[in-house]
Order: C-alpha cells, then structure tokens, then sequence
RNA sequence: GCGGGCGUGGCGGAAUUGGUAGACGCAGCGGAUUCAAAAUCCGCCGUCGCAAGACGUGUCGGUUCGAGUCCGACCGCCCGCACCA
C-alpha cells in the first residue's frame, strides 16, 4: 500500500481538539504529584503572535510535555502583559478605547497561540488589565505601604517627552527612554516609589545562590545593585571661608589610602553647600544653572567637558590642621551617589587627574607599582588606579594600599568633630529605590487618596478595587484621568472631606512583578493562597529574553521578598532555573533605491559564493544583508500562520529547535523549514511502512531476543535524548532522533508481517520509542502516529519509558589506538578488557608492530574504554 | 575605559569537559527509480594529494603520552555597564 503523505492542516487542528475535550493540560491544585513549574515569559498583546513567541514558547512546551511523561504535575500557564503605553497609542491614533484594543489582540494571539499546539494550562489565563488582577495588585500595594515599602518622595526622575511619563532607572537605556528611544529629561516630581534599596544587600547575596542562572544575569545584577565598601569621612570648613550655617562637608570614599593625594573637593551642583554658596555669589549661581542645563544624556555625558568653579570655601585636611583644600562645584559629580560630594585625588583617579591638570591642582603620587621606584615614580598624564606600594602619604608610606585603607580607617573611626567620628565604614549601593509612578491612563490606578485635611490616605480595602473609568478621551497628550471630570472627586475615607484621588497609575512593570504567582490560584480573592504559592513556586523553569536581565527578573526578585514579608508566601527567589533564549533571525533585502524588501517579494538565486537576490516585481537586482532580528521595519519576518499554513506547527516547531542551541539565534531559513518537513514525512512514512509488522505486536519485554540492530540504538537513544532535554539541549536531541531515525530505516524496511514474534516486539518498542521521543517536540505528529500503530489514549499522557541499562552499553568496543599520539588504527576488544589484555592485543596489531619496527615501546598509555597510546 | 563571552568545513553547529575533530541538519556533487518531473532511496562531501600520506579548530608560544578543550601573549568579533567617587 502507497503511503499517503502527512497532512498537518487536517491532522493538528484535530488532535488540537481532541486534547482541549480531554482537558489533557489542566493542572490541579489538588493533586499530590511532585510539582513542576515551567513558564515562558507571558507576551504583550501588540497584535499579532511574533516568530520569536513561538520558538520561545516552544522550548517551554517540550519542558512541560517531558516533565508531564515523567510523571510531573505540570503547571505550563499563559497570559497577558496587558497594561502600557501602545494601547494608548492606539487609542489616540485610531480613536479604538485601549481595552477594547488590547481584548481583541489578546483574541488574536490566543487563537495563534492555539494553532502551535502548545501544551497549555488556558483555564488559569488572565490578563494584567482584568480587574480581578489589579485589584488584588492594588490589595498588595496596601500591604506593601502598610509594611513601610512605599513611599512617596519628590525627587529628580526621568522624563521621557514623548511618552509623557516617568521612566525607572532601569528604563532608561543609553540616556533614552525604553520604549520610545526618546532622549530623557530630568525632572523635579512627587512620585511613588518602592523600596527595593531595603533589600540590596539581600538581593545582592542570594545571586550567588541562583545556580541555574547564566551567570551572564549574574554578573549583570551583581553591577546593577553595585554594592561597594569605602569610608565617608567629614571635612571640617575653614571658618572664615564657610557659609552661613555650614561647617563641614561629608564625602564618601572607596579609596581613604589615597587621603595624602587630595588636593582639592568637588561637590554636585545640587549639594546644599553649592545652594548655599551661590545665595550669595551669582557666579556659582550661574554655574549651577549651567550644569543643570547640560542634561544627563549619554551623549551630553560623553562629550561634556569636566568643569569645575571654585567657591572659595576651603576645608581643612584630617589628618593635617595645617592643610586647607579648596572646594570645587563640578559638573561630574551626582547627587544621587554618596554624598554629592568627593575629594579629589589626581594620581590615583584619571577624571580627577584631568580635572587637576585643567585648574592646575597639585598632583602627589600616593600609590606606586610595586616595582616602580619611589624617588622617580610620578603621575603626569595617566593616573595609577591600581594596588600598590603607599609613598608621601606620612605614616603610611610603605604599606600596601589596602593595609593603607584599614589603617587610616581605624584612625579616623577614633578621631572626633564635633562629637562624632570624623569617618565611618560605610556600604554604598548604586541601586536607587523603584520609582513606579506613570502618568498615563492605560495601568492599574494606585489606591491612594490625597486629602488636604489628612495628607496621602490609602483607599480602604473594602473600597478595592479602584476601578479604571472607561469614559475617557484622547484628544489632548498627557494623562486623561487627570482630565476625567468625576473620577478623581472622593471624599477621604478619614474626614469625609472632599480629597482627590492619586491619578498616576502604576509601572507596568509591578504588574509582571508577581502574574507568575498569581497563576498557582488565578482566581483567589486575595492575591495568593498562601500554601499553595509554596507549593508550585519558585518557578523551576523560567523562559525569556535577556533584555530582560535586569528590569523584570530584578523587580520579581524584590517582589517575592515584599510578598514575603507581608505574608503572601513563603520563598524568597521567584525563579529557580532561568533560561535566556536567543532570537529567530532573518536575512534582510534591500531594492536598488534603498527600500526594505520582504521575503516574499526576492527570489534568491544561486548558492554559497554567488547567492543573488531579484526584486521579483522590477526584475532589478536586490542587495542582500546581514542577519537581523525579524522586525516590520525591515520587513525580514514571516508569519506564524503563513508557516503553519505550507507545513504545520510541528514542522515550525522542529526547525526551530534544530540547528542551534537555544540559547542562540537561530536563522529563518525556507530550506531549513523544508527539510525539517522532509523528516516529518519520513517518520511518517517509516511509521506506516512498519505499522502492518508491529500492529499486531506487544511491546518488547526486557532481555527478549538479540535484536540488537534495533534495540541498542532505540534504547541509547532514548537515554540521550531524555539526558539532552533535561540539560534544554534541544538541538542535540534532534541530532539524536535523526540518528535514530537513520539507523532503524533499515532493519524496520526488512520487517514484514512473517517475521519472528519478537523481532516484531523490538520493532514495535523501537517505534514506541521515536514516537514518545518526537511527541514534546512534534506532539500532533507523535499522536497521529500513535494512532496508526494502534496505540491507545493520547501519547501526551503517557509515561517516558526507562531504558535498559543492558542495552545502552556494548561488551564489544572499538578502542582508536595511537602511536605517539596519532590515530593509528582501532582494536575491537572486551569492553571490560584489563589493562594488560589492551596491551597485548595492542602489540599484536600489524600497524603498531610495522611502527615499533621490533624495538619495544617506550610506554603505553591505555585510557580504559576510551584510547589507547603507543609511544615508541 | 571597566566587566563578560566567543572564534571549529560553503553554512548552522557537535565533540561524554584533556582521549578517534567535524555527529546531526542545510547547501552542493554523483547515482538509482521515472517517458519526464516531483517525491523517494543509495553514495560522496575539511584542505592538498593518483595514492600512501601530510596538514587542519583565529595567530604565536607553552604544559602533556595526547590540546578545539588547560596556561601565556597577540589578533578579531559580539554583549553588558559606564562621570558610581
């Protein structure tokens, strides 16, 4: 009989089907099954399902399809990041309301979604912008406030112009803003923050814990919270040169053995001594000014020159009464660290080198090279950084530049001003608190209330949720719940007064700060059930984008600890694998005149060395460029669905994990799509072509006849495999199932319907085998050919079979054999050969006789199962 | 500038962590089948060489019986951070 070729169109949308009647993938709380939490970072519903989705979704699908085979109770949940700035966008665009907007979207992409067979859990799917959530994102808002983690501070913040709002720290990237690119300007605002700075030390000590981390997040953490050690050290004023009220100036240190190389201060134009120096002298008044302009932009940051004014205040040495110092305001120094202000020390640092060579400052070399000499050793040009010998620092001069550090910490901890100790030790961090405020309309509304009689007041829980009004308009920029005509009028909960609600609604970010908690009880009434949160979480394998190394992963971080220390569970990391998976990448065309061309409208001719791409439309030549994420804008993409509809999800869903490790990009490539539908219609074919031998067959029992051809392989493969999707090397389990494929075409082609009982046996394990290895990867293709060979259920609800030990090694092995370390030859010897016995047999083997031409060897190196090396 | 990662065929990549370099796939070449094509199957496929063999994992050096893997120097690419005191 002809074997009918695969046809995905017909076949997954059934087998899509018959798994949602079967609720095959509803997780229950209930049962008592070891847990396993895996989770791809949920998408924002921009409008269509991104290539990129689905590889990233994919990995998480073959995670919970193999945990579930291996008797886990799997939760493998979804849902939307659903708040945000596009949907605002949109609104004010194409006159659409967001949420009806972001509904529809979410519309689209789950029908998408649906259409890769993912093995999803789609009763506990929520979107962040469902009232259920955010209400209780506001219930833990209340909680947070209530514990002392929010707190509202009018400071310097980012301000993105375009967008019309705040922007975190951790939003701005090279001077811009996140989303909008748009240069960010700095702003004085009241705003809500979190307190993420009470955990830094916390954060910071329990990333050496997270193992299954790349330590690429690691690294990039560790320098985010920036933790450092150093002194802050206060300096008295000279009296006469002080202003009005000031008498000292604090500055924090990392480097206090560099004491003797001061030479002058710098203080940021926003300390209060600058304000206070400028009241009365309009040219620092006017300098401040300048600096404020300059901006913080990563370009402005770049090119700006480092300026300093001199205030004429002078302040006198620690260690030297004698010794007054002059106090700069410059334009390099951030309020934000430390104190706002620093010493300067010319030899050891090279901006305050720069800076002393400008106002002609002294400059003392203090730390030298250990080999460097001190009478000749000086600092012209390039400043010495790094540890070393201490010289012309007095009773230093000889240590270490660390023994230095302690020394004149000890000293200065001992010495007084004004009743207190002139230093301390001191712990400085680089991360600022969580700054949360939006002022946009499209976000869950912080529960506060602002009443002129009682202050901030929170809104009452019984009052939750505050609810966003949805008759709003667009028509103006800014935030339109400011301009809501009744929304924000509210009595206050305390005096009964007329009081205003807060308008600013939160980050987005706080909303995908804990949705992968809220999945183990979506719809509880408090924000999580307690015993049930510790029982599914940490998620033990979290799946996502590294752009998301610090903003999303950090905020979770804090999060879990906030919710922990207000009682909402009982762990501290929120993820306990985390996996950063590379992008499908695409080659991008361009027509003579500079247009982006689609795929779809070149024909690439030509192979390797001489490749050219054709504007199908002109006939003129095309330029083909380098690989690059799939983007609109350079039109390199190709849709989900144009896929699913020439070669069905399975196919897409091969391909992708295939050639490159997932962590890395992967190519789009037509024929790379094509040949991994050619494997598909060849286990298709392979599987019919032995159905009639194996229909009929039970499955191999253990130790039933030498079926090795068949058996070995299977059962070495199933080990492989098993072993390669544990460690999430999907691209060496496909290379394994291909192998297996290959080597079973042959002895499965020579098996008819007559041949021995258990010949057939091994051939119906061996089937079993590939089918159960193909089906987290390629689950309708698994089920359909489960079918054929007359299995029964579905083969997503099966067990992983164990393979026998017996058959995954060989007795008889082929050992490379070396003669000085070049491969020879091989011997075919017991596996369990001793070491004499190689040797021996070794000797005895032409190659190595003609070598040692009859003078005996020099040594014989015999690595057991693995090489052998004459060394003659 | 600081920190990290990576360099293997025409391409994506593999190599049990010091033990047969190039698994598996893509592309290519040859053959079978076919009236022909598609599909499929078989074979070849690092470089030089008729062959024996020699060379070969960015470059140079080192350790070792043995190095893609370890060490040192250099070259190149990628990523993160960056006035952080």
């Amino acid at each position: 009989m002809a074997t009918e070729r695969y046809n995905p169109r017909t076949s997954e949308p059934r087998w899509q089907k018959a798994w949602e009647e079967a609720r095959l993938y509803e997780t229950s709380n209930e049962d008592g099954r070891p847990t396993y939490y895996v989770l791809e970072m949920f998408p924002y519903p921009s409008g269509r399902i991104h290539i990129g989705h689905t590889r990233n979704y994919t990995m998480g699908d073959v995670v919970a399809r193999y945990k579930r085979a291996r008797g886990f109770n799997v939760l493998h949940p979804m849902g939307w990041d659903a708040f945000g700035m596009p949907a605002e966008n949109a609104a004010m665009q194409n006159k659409v309301h967001p949420k009806e907007w972001t509904y529809q979207n979410i519309a689209t992409m789950r029908a998408q979604l649906k259409m890769m067979g993912l093995s999803l859990d789609w009763s506990r799917e929520f979107a962040t912008c469902d009232v259920d959530y955010y209400h209780r994102q506001q219930m833990l808002f209340l909680d947070f406030h209530e514990k002392g983690l929010v707190t509202r501070k009018t400071s310097k913040v980012n301000w993105d112009p375009v967008d019309q709002t705040v922007l975190a720290n951790e939003q701005v990237i090279d001077g811009r803003g996140w989303r909008s690119g748009a240069p960010v300007e700095q702003r004085e605002l009241a705003q809500w923050f979190f307190k993420i700075t009470d955990y830094s030390e916390d954060l910071l000590k329990a990333i050496d814990e997270l193992d299954e981390w790349p330590e690429k997040v690691r690294l990039m953490q560790r320098n985010w919270i920036g933790r450092s050690e150093g002194l802050s050290i206060r300096w008295a004023l000279v009296e006469d040169t002080a202003p009005e009220g000031a008498d000292e100036l604090e500055v924090y240190t990392t480097r206090p053995d560099t004491i003797f190389g001061a030479s002058f201060m710098a203080i940021s134009a926003d300390h209060p001594l600058a304000r206070k120096a400028a009241a009365d002298n309009p040219q620092i008044a006017a300098f401040i000014e300048e600096c404020r302009r300059m901006g913080t932009s990563a370009a402005a940051l770049e090119t700006a020159e480092k300026k300093g004014l001199d205030t004429g205040i002078r302040v006198r040495h620690p260690f030297d009464p004698d010794w007054t110092l002059p106090v700069y305001v410059a334009n390099f120094v951030l309020m934000e660290y430390g104190t706002g202000a620093i010493f300067g020390c010319p030899s050891g640092d090279q901006r305050d080198l720069d800076f002393a060579n400008k106002y002609g400052l002294p400059v003392i070399p203090v730390v030298m090279p250990e080999d460097a000499d001190a009478a000749t050793f000086q600092v012209t040009e390039e400043s010495y950084s790094d540890d070393g010998i201490m010289i012309n620092s007095r009773f230093l001069d000889g240590m270490t530049n660390r023994e230095a550090f302690e020394e004149v910490a000890r000293r200065l901890e001992k010495e007084a001003l004004t009743g207190r100790p002139v230093a301390e030790r001191q712990v400085n961090f680089r991360l600022r608190d969580w700054g949360i405020s939006r002022q946009r309309y499209w976000g869950c509304p912080i529960p506060m209330i602002h009443c002129d009689a009682c202050g901030v007041v929170p809104v009452p829980k019984q009052d939750l949720p505050v609810e966003l009004p949805e008759d709003i308009d667009f028509d103006k920029p800014g935030n339109p719940l400011d301009r809501h005509p009744t929304w924000r009028h509210v009595q206050c909960p305390k005096c009964g007064g007329d009081a205003r609600r807060e308008t600013d609604t939160m980050d987005t970010f706080v909303d995908s700060s804990w949705y992968f908690i809220r999945f183990a009880t979506p719809d509880a009434e408090t924000p999580t059930v307690r015993d049930i949160a510790n029982r599914w979480l940490p998620v033990d394998q979290y799946i996502g984008g590294i752009e998301h190394a610090i903003l999303h992963l950090l905020y979770s971080r804090f999060f879990t600890r906030a919710m922990r220390d207000t009682g909402h569970l009982d762990f501290d990391e929120p993820f306990k694998g985390l996996f950063t998976q590379g992008m499908v990448v695409h080659e991008t065309y361009r027509a003579q005149d500079g247009r982006w061309l689609a795929p779809s409208e070149v024909r690439v001719e030509g192979s390797d060395g001489g490749r050219n791409a054709i504007e199908i439309a002109t006939g003129n030549g095309a330029v083909i460029g380098p690989l690059e994420k799939m983007s609109k804008s350079k039109k390199n993409t190709v849709s989900p669905e144009d896929i699913t509809e020439s070669f069905g999800a399975d196919t897409a869903r091969w391909f992708m994990l295939s050639d490159s490790p997932p962590e890395r990009d992967v190519e789009w490539t037509d024929e790379g799509a094509a040949g991994a539908h050619r494997f598909v219609q060849r286990v298709w074919r392979l599987i019919c072509e032995a159905a009639p031998a194996i229909e009929a067959a039970q499955p191999r029992s253990a130790k039933e006849g030498e079926y090795a051809a068949i058996s070995k392989p299977a059962h070495k493969a199933l080990k492989a495999v098993g072993e390669d999707i544990e460690r999430l090397a999907f691209n060496r389990a496909i290379a394994r199932i291909h192998e297996l494929v290959n080597e079973l075409q042959g002895p499965l082609g020579a098996l008819d319907v007559d041949a021995a009982q258990s010949a057939r046996a091994a051939a119906r394990e061996a089937v079993e085998f590939v089918i159960q290895m193909i089906a987290p990867f390629m689950p309708h293709l698994a089920e359909e050919c489960w079918a054929r060979i007359g299995g029964e259920g579905f083969v997503a609800a099966r067990a992983w079979p164990d393979f026998d030990p017996d058959l995954v090694v060989d007795n008889e092995i082929v050992l490379p054999v070396q003669i000085n370390g070049k491969k020879r030859g091989d011997l075919t010897i017991a596996r369990d050969a001793d070491q004499a016995t190689v040797e021996k047999a070794v000797l005895g083997l032409d190659f190595v006789q003609k070598a040692l031409n009859g003078a005996a060897p020099r040594k014989i190196i015999v690595v057991p199962q693995r090489i052998v090396n004459v060394v003659a």
